[in-house]
DNA sequence: AACGAGTCCTGATCGC
DNA sequence: TGCGATCAGGACTCGT
């Protein structure tokens, strides 16, 4: 699933070919992925607008517009956002087609339909709910003090439920939240608040390690993630601990073991995390 | 406040 | 071979 390491590469893929292009015309629109605003309202927006630098905020993609407005899309779970060449056959579950001067065509496509695409200006999403308030990014110079929020250090949460709150860091799925737990040698289910502050800097220090070393692989495709040009990515070679339940700690040896924390499943190893 | 459960949805996988 | 059940989960809602 497209979590902060995939959305990037799929953003610094796609920023180069679509800034200065013009949306000639929204060729297809399926309305049930548009959750901002109505159909018609999309196609005047976007029609004749001009793309400006293509920007992320946790797992969301930001494509500002001429216009003042902004294309956002999320992928959910299962999404992709692919520039074709306009002669391309499209794939099922494709919901968006945008034709650009260059020819090629911005296709988002969702077999599950967890994702969503909206158009607005961000006061305006924002004011409509649809722009949730993020937590930093893993990627931010100043990640290294995260959290600044004593009400999150002071949590009884699991800390893997932590990561797995946009509020509270952007970006994290649930790939990477037991990778991160993982490297910084924590127990996922381990309170909040019982962490010290050398295991908070770990923490952190080790989500922007997961996060950094993820996108120079150019993601984790294990099922439906592809980057900005249909690719996949390389990194689910180096997960050292999601899918590999029951097989050994590459640490220690023992088996890692699967539950379920904050209603996801999570793998881990007993002896190496605390 | 914070948890679990239900919701949306399709495709891969499994047991019979 | 085929079919139904199960599972995967990001973000949201609702009930406890």
């Amino acid at each position: 699933m497209p979590e902060l390491p995939e959305v990037e590469t799929i953003v610094r893929d796609l920023r180069p070919h679509l800034r200065g292009r013009r949306l000639e015309a929204v060729l297809s629109l399926n309305p049930v992925v548009l959750r901002f605003p109505s159909a018609e309202s999309f196609r005047a927006a976007a029609e004749g607008a001009v793309f400006g630098v293509l920007g992320r905020r946790g797992k969301f993609i930001h494509a500002p517009l001429s216009s003042g407005e902004h294309l956002v899309v999320h992928l959910g779970m299962t999404g992709t956002l692919t520039l074709d060449p306009g002669a391309a056959p499209v794939r099922p579950h494709t919901h968006l087609r945008l034709r650009l001067d260059s020819g090629q065509e911005l296709r988002y496509r969702d077999p599950r339909r967890f994702g969503r695409v909206l158009l607005g200006s961000a006061r305006q999403l924002t004011k409509a709910g649809l722009l949730p308030s993020l937590g930093p990014d893993p990627l931010a110079r100043t990640f290294a003090g995260w959290p600044e929020d004593g009400r999150v250090r002071s949590s009884r949460r699991a800390v893997k439920a932590l990561l797995l709150d946009q509020q509270v860091v952007a970006g994290c799925g649930n790939i990477y939240a037991d990778e991160a737990l993982y490297l910084g040698r924590l127990r996922p289910t381990r309170a909040a608040a019982s962490l010290s502050a050398s295991q908070w800097a770990r923490l952190a220090a080790a989500l922007t390690v997961v996060m950094r070393e993820a996108i120079r692989r150019r993601g984790t495709s294990f099922s439906d993630y592809r980057d900005g040009f249909g690719a996949r990515g390389e990194a689910y070679e180096s997960l050292m601990v999601y899918g590999r339940a029951g097989l050994p700690c590459v640490r220690c040896g023992r088996p890692l073991v699967a539950g379920r924390v904050a209603g996801r499943t999570t793998v881990y190893c007993r002896w190496c995390q605390r």
